[in-house]
DNA sequence: GCTATAAATGAAAGCGCTTACATAATAGGC
DNA sequence: GCCTATTATGTAAGCGCTTTCATTTATAGC
């Protein structure tokens, strides 16, 4: 491989010139410039990303750390990610954190060891503690779907809250008065946020809550299949699910086919995330919309603005809000 | 953030054997590793990767090129690679080709430029040739499902052929002889050769083709929307259809209904690959297993052993068995 | 043509590590 | 205890670039 220093003599420059139109940071005269290239590309001259970064402290690539690379939900973030780096001459670099602590911190420190120029993160097992701790070490980051108060100027997410509240007041809106909740994990955070707003519009439409149609599941499809089953199992009876997410809904749509409990006629359902699948779903589910790839951009643009201080980005946007996707999954409480 | 200079300082030691601690590929006294060790945890010393890579010629970064970075199949590519690699202290770069050949190509050049060690690439777009010629020019890569057969070393591939074969042959072996066809894309070696599966199976139950009951699409959704569409306009009446892919079936099934058609009482239906959401759809879908996962590992496997000299990985297997997952979408021809 | 100023280029000192190679410490054989 | 064979550690020369600072060359004003 071809060094600057090759290419200089063959231009009959010096090392510092070659550097600057490399990096076109400094004037050089179009004469030199020509000569130089034309050096560059007879030697099919590649810089060595190595030797720039250790000279300029500057990595030029980021660290994205998510639970999963695989999945519907990823892959999106990933992708729109990517892009945006890659017209901007960075590159990004993976790692999954599996929803574990110890793995999420490894992660971190794994992408930390790499000389990232910044992260973006989608933590969920990891204390605020932690990552207040790390930005006061310096650490450049930006939050995805999570909002520590004191790292405010650098979460980005998705109003959760508001979330839950349009995929109930859909619910109460077609007539439903009955009205069960198959949340995600309460530790985490976005679920909790879901279901506050779920309980905020029944509250608003004077519904009052009962403890035998709340089930907690773990985001997974097969919680879905319990929920229902166990939801059915119990006390009360009820005309409509609410899903905390579309896998757990799929699931519940499984159980009810298996239960003979037709959807959306005898039992309407709304998931949350849309998430690819969603439409593959039988019936087609309707859902919250959550605007990852919009948030996943954001993100990078944060990086671009706050790190590399690219001046020409777009204004920078820290929540964003869900809307509600109407599909065929959920229907008004006519004949019961 | 500390230089291994103030670690070696600290420990009252060399920097050479401050790195030999780091590195462990040289003997060191255990008492002399501990003070070494003690003062890299009191000084929170990271190695600076980039220092290490220019110095030791080793990024230890491999890159990974796929189509897309969102879809069900390539975030399980994804996945199963970091995590082979994590496990060996590498990381991953990632990019997206788009199915394009200029932006494969220029792909390819980014990830080269940052001196990657390896590329596991799943391109479509370049050709033979100039995959030939990045081989001769000294870099070091696996092909991931695609056969060039004077890389034949470096590549690991899924046996299309015969997974074509396996769709149809399930197809006859249920008593159908009219069966359609939707293929994705010919320009597309795994397309073709899926289909060649198609014709030998046909072929050996004596079936003669009929060219009114074949449909290129291009391996989305939609165009199963509109093969399935065109194929039963057509001249030619089918009991069966068989897609290229899962998502070209998924398309047919929703058009199937919207006709009108019951899947699979009046027309069976496989797919190919077996992504995620082939069981969210209704009826669950019965396709052709591709273990990408397994794929993505032996690749993963592959670069170990070939670039890293790791001895100790399991032996490397470069051609994958495609196999039937009999689900619900497919049945015996009875009444018809 | 001569100076004052700006523009273009060059020289050289690192960036933080790895790794021959040289040297020092230790262990083993007698 | 002495000599040799190991084993452990230190010295120093890069790896290929960026960047500051000094120097040269062009531009303009008179």
């Amino acid at each position: 491989m071809a060094t600057i220093y090759e290419v200089s003599k063959l231009a009959g420059v010096s090392l510092a010139t070659v550097s600057r139109v490399i990096n076109n940071n400094a004037p050089v005269r179009q004469a030199t410039r020509d000569k130089v290239e034309a050096a560059m590309r007879e030697l099919g001259y590649r810089p060595n990303s190595a030797a720039q970064s250790l000279a300029s402290q500057r990595a030029n690539s980021i660290g994205i750390l998510v639970s999963e690379l695989h999945g519907p939900f990823y892959g999106v973030l990933l992708s729109r990610i990517e892009d945006e780096f890659r017209r901007a001459g960075k590159h990004v670099i993976i790692a999954a954190g599996h929803s574990d602590e110890a793995l999420e911190r490894e992660s971190i420190e794994f992408l930390r060891s790499r000389n990232c120029d910044a992260l973006i993160l989608h933590v969920e097992a990891v204390s605020d503690e932690y990552l207040i701790e790390l930005a006061a070490d310096g650490c450049a980051f930006v939050l995805i779907n999570r909002m520590v108060p004191q790292l405010a100027d650098r979460c980005i997410t998705l109003n959760n809250h508001h979330g839950g509240y349009l995929a109930t007041r859909h619910m109460l809106e077609q007539g439903h008065r009955a009205i069960a909740y198959i949340s995600g994990p309460m530790w985490k955070h976005d679920a909790r946020e879901r279901y506050k707003g779920h309980q905020q519009a029944l509250a608003q439409f004077g519904v009052s809550e009962n403890p035998a149609l709340f089930f907690e599941g773990d985001f997974h499809e097969t919680s879905g299949v319990e929920g229902l089953t166990a939801l059915r199992a119990g006390a009360a009876t009820f005309t409509a699910l609410v899903c905390a997410n579309d896998e757990m809904a799929s699931g519940a749509m499984t159980a009810a086919h298996d239960l003979g409990v037709q959807v959306p006629q005898q039992l309407s359902i709304v998931g949350f995330d849309n998430v690819n699948f969603a439409h593959y779903t039988h019936p087609k589910l309707t859902t919250i919309d959550y605007p990852i790839g919009d948030i996943a951009q954001m993100a990078a643009r944060w990086v671009l603005r706050n790190v590399y201080q690219h001046t020409n980005v777009a204004a920078l946007q820290a929540v964003f809000e869900p809307k509600l996707v109407q599909r065929d999954s959920t229907c008004l409480l006519t004949a019961l």
